[in-house]
DNA sequence: ATGGCTAAGATACTTAGA
């Protein structure tokens, strides 16, 4: 089974990338973020089911699969303004789809981000994190070490690098889930976005905010992870500022 | 293409992204 998490940053803007990348890679499943269109105007995926949270012009999550889905749920328990989560069980596997808010440095939307986050570990109180195949991926807007960032110095006391922000995703380590691009990478600097603005992709300025993060029953059946930055360095079609990752599992 | 932002909604420019 092969999962890929990508932020489109317009899924009308970036149809042929991501209908390419999932037939290239053979990907079995994908959570999108950042689709920016209302359910309406979201493109036919042929051969997948697609479950679309979508607003307009903003945020916007989506999850399609060749595998019938089981289950799903769009947004939290009363927390409907932002479309921003779709949960799905998908080959009995929960898979948790996520577009974090970006929030700012201690301001009112850095209060809705950790909002948020409370209102998702809320949620996993439905699920026995020894036991059951769990997967949350998606643009966590986090950058967790210095390891992805690209200069720690610059990046110190900036919103996605504060120290409340790293500690949430410590604290899904800390309640078991496994951060698979960094088991992987355990001590190299590896990047999933890239700011349009200063040609960051051309100097490696980039930040790691997308995530895949499993629990231990689903990482016994892990396999390989890939970060397609290629996709991100090209010039036409224009490419999303985030890079699609895409996690292979024996299953 | 040797430098450098992009998208949506609006309809010439503002807002948001991180």
């Amino acid at each position: 089974m092969r999962l890929c998490t990508f932020n489109v940053n317009s899924i009308r803007q970036r149809e042929e990338i991501v209908k390419n990348l999932i037939n290239e890679y053979k990907i079995d499943i994908i959570c999108m973020q950042e689709i920016k269109t209302e359910e309406v105007n979201f493109p036919k995926f042929d051969d997948m089911h697609c479950i679309i949270h979508g607003q307009k012009k903003l945020n916007g999550v989506a999850t399609c699969s060749v595998f019938e889905i089981e289950k799903y749920q769009k947004g939290f328990e009363g927390e409907l303004s932002e479309a921003r989560f779709i949960y799905a069980l998908i080959n009995g596997i929960h898979i948790i789809n996520i577009y974090a808010p970006l929030g700012d440095n201690y301001g009112e939307r850095f209060e809705y981000k950790i909002y948020f986050y409370n209102k998702l570990f809320e949620f996993l109180k439905n699920f026995d994190l020894q036991k059951d195949k769990i997967l949350i991926c998606g643009d966590f807007n986090i950058s967790h070490t210095e390891l992805d960032v690209w200069d720690e110095e610059i990046w110190e006391g900036e919103v996605t690098h504060l120290p409340e922000e790293r500690a949430i995703l410590s604290k899904f380590l800390d309640i078991g889930f496994i951060d698979i691009i960094r088991k992987k990478y355990p001590n190299e600097k590896v990047f999933s976005f890239y700011d349009y603005r200063g040609a960051a992709v051309y100097k490696n300025e980039g930040l790691r905010l997308d995530y895949i993060l499993v629990t231990k029953p689903l990482f016994d059946k892990f396999k390989d992870v890939e970060i397609l930055t290629a996709i991100r360095r090209k010039r036409k079609p224009t490419p999303s500022d985030h890079v699609p990752v895409v996690a292979e599992f024996d299953i």
